[in-house]
This record gives C-alpha cells, structure tokens and sequence, in this order.
DNA sequence: ACTATCAAGACGACCGGTCATATATAATAG
DNA sequence: CTATTATATATGACCGGTCGTCTTGATAGT
C-alpha cells in the first residue's frame, strides 16, 4: 500500500488531464475516477466533492506553475526581460506539441465557473493573483536594472501581460493553430519597449 | 399567434443570457425553455438540439455585436484610433453596471468547448475572425490617415488587441471588479503607439 | 377532413453523492 | 507469538434528481 497523499496526489495528476480538457461541468467523477484508475467509491474518500476537488486541483496547478515560472523568471544568468521572453517562448513550444489543446486551468476556470460558483471563483482569483506577482517581480527587477522605463507601472503591465496571454490561450484553442501564440510572442517586446 | 421565426429569435434571447452566465454545459435545455417561457418540449420545434441552438445563438451574437462595433469603429466623426479607445471604453462602461459577469459568449464557448466540440469550435473560430476584422478595418484606416506607423501589422495588431480584451474579461470575472479593464483601457494607447 | 405545428410528459442515460458491506491494519489480551 | 477486538480504509451497487431527446396526442389553419 502506497501512502494516502500519495494517493490523493495520483488521483489530481489524473483528474487534472481531464479537467483541463473538459472543463468543470464537462467533467464528471466518473471520468476522474476512471482516469486515476480507481473505483467510483473511492473518490469520496479523497475528497468532501467534485468542488473540493476542483479547489485541490487549482492549488495543485498553482504551485507547479509558480515554481516553473520562478525557475525561468528569476534566472539570474540572463537579463530580466529576455528571462521573461523565454519563459512564454517556452510555453508557447510545449503547446505546439499538444494540438493546441487545455490551455491554462485557472483561466479555464475562471472564465467556466466565476459568476456561477463563489468558493471556486475565489480561490481563482487567490492564484491568478499569485501568478500575476511572478511576473510582476521580473520587471521589478527589469527596472531596477534599467531595462524598464523608470516611469512603468509594473504591476500594471505584469497583469496586462498574463490577461493578454490568458486571451492568446483561449484564442489558440478556436483556431487550433500557432497563430494567436506568434502574435502574443511578437507584441510581447512592443508592450515592455512602450 | 406570433411569426416562427420571431419566436425563434425571443427564444435565442432570453436563452443567450443564461449561455452567457452558465456556460454550454452549465445550462439545461430547461433553463433556456424556462428563461424563454415555453414548454420544454417546444424547443425541439425551433432547434435540432442544444448544440445547434448554440450555434444559432453564437451566430446572433456576433451579429449584433459585429453591428455595435462597426456603428463606433466606422463613425467618421472622429479619428479611427480615439474610435478604438472610446469603443472599449464603451464596453468597459456597460460591464460596470452588471456586476462584472458574463464577458464575451464568443470568448467564452471557444474557452469551455473549443477541445471538445469540433462544430462549436469551428463556428467560434469563424465568428471570431469576423470580430477581428472589425478591429483590422479601423486601424488600417488609422495607417492611411498617418495615425498608426506604416510598418505596423494592423492584423496582428488587431488579432492581439482583441485576445488581450478577451482575457480582460476572463480575469475581470474572477477579480469581479474593474482593475482587469482600467489596466486594459490604459495599456491600449501603449499598444498603438508602439 | 387533411395537414402542419405544437406541447406534455415519458424515456433511458447519466449526474453527484451515499451507504452497507468487505477488507486491511492496529491495538490489546492471554 | 497467537487470538481477538477495534479502527480505518476500500468498494460498487444504489439513491433521487436532472440531462438531452423523442414520441404522441392535441390543436389550429386551410
């Protein structure tokens, strides 16, 4: 027998995929269930319910991408905002192996579940604004190095720049190509030069 | 009794809000029969199913919403780029006034069914092109009447204008107040002199 | 009377969630 | 050490309810 967090943490990394692809109400438990491989009864003792579980997954989500960006944003061999280049041309190359598919779960949620479920809704906005301060730090540091005009407002445009990637995601969904991704990369410089 | 097709377009509606708040697989053919105030069983009457009343629906909006757009964006009373900025500050305005919900349906089905349902998908894709080239029209006037740099991409410019509002509104569903929208409204003079 | 449209509710499938039972682990007694 | 009891976890059949859809009889127009 292999720990109970162990578990639980199988079960999200499981459940996640499908969540990612199908959306909240698009997903059922069964599917969860079915996706870690373990019988419908046992879901239940993971989790109070399909909302409690949705709530781990963002946290789960949350934290694995913070410390992605983190590892890439605060690299210190490279200049803050050519870090901050990389970081989206690096997303960008992991989504063209995909199909163009998922997109990012706390914007998928959002955008699902806001007005129709306040926890969920909540905790949403708890790790969008936690992943928006990542970025906000590197042009912090973008500034205070003169990268960045003195001027700029960096919480600002840090949180510019992930609604504009959240919309580039949605957007590469629909038309299931690259195209969305290239124009984001592209304006990425014209938006930090301004 | 009513023409058919009035009927039709009461149903698509008052059945519209409730896709915009819920989402496709947050609403039931119920809640569109009752938001509309028929039977159930006359739905079936007016739609093959729910999938195509979403089509429908999803062509009904990018109608209307094409015809607002280009009413401000073609208005020649003013210059083609303070078109622009007041057409979102438009918008931005009309959203304070209903408690920061719902967003774009277009935005919003690509999101939640865009991996999932390839009819939606491609319909969505379809409208949202159109939209964009709304957006295009206006800055490439802008171009010929100096106000843009000729060297400027007016169709990336536009594609990118646009996702970044979409994702304006994702975030602003989950923050549910307007700093999503005033950082857009403010960012988008830097866009465009870029 | 014939035809086309409509609406009431039935239909099976599936939803999220529960519960009695079964099984495994731990604790205690002899 | 074994035997017995107590506790925790695992399970899948099952619950009431809702889903999208369809059948069928009523209704209305000609």
């Amino acid at each position: 027998m292999i720990g109970r967090d162990e578990k639980k943490e199988q079960i999200l990394q499981a459940g996640l995929k499908v969540l990612y692809l199908q959306g909240y109400n698009g997903t059922g438990v069964k599917d969860v269930v079915d996706a870690a491989g373990i019988p419908k009864g046992s879901f239940y003792n993971y989790f109070e319910s399909k909302e409690d579980f949705a709530l781990e997954a963002l946290e789960t989500v949350c934290e694995s991408s913070c410390e992605k960006a983190e590892a890439l944003l605060k690299a210190t061999n490279l200049p803050p905002l050519e870090r901050l280049q990389r970081f989206y041309a690096e997303q960008v190359k992991a989504i063209r192996g995909n199909g163009y598919q998922r997109g990012c779960l706390m914007g998928n949620l959002c955008q699902e579940m806001a007005d129709v479920n306040e926890p969920i809704r909540h905790k949403v906005s708890q790790v969008l604004e936690r992943m928006t301060g990542v970025i906000e730090a590197c042009l912090r540091e973008a500034q205070e190095k003169g990268e960045l005009a003195p001027g700029r407002d960096t919480k600002k445009l840090a949180e510019f720049i992930f609604n504009a990637w959240e919309g580039t995601l949605t957007r590469m969904k629909g038309d299931k190509n690259d195209t969305a991704l290239r124009i984001f990369l592209d304006m990425l410089p014209v938006l930090l030069k301004g």
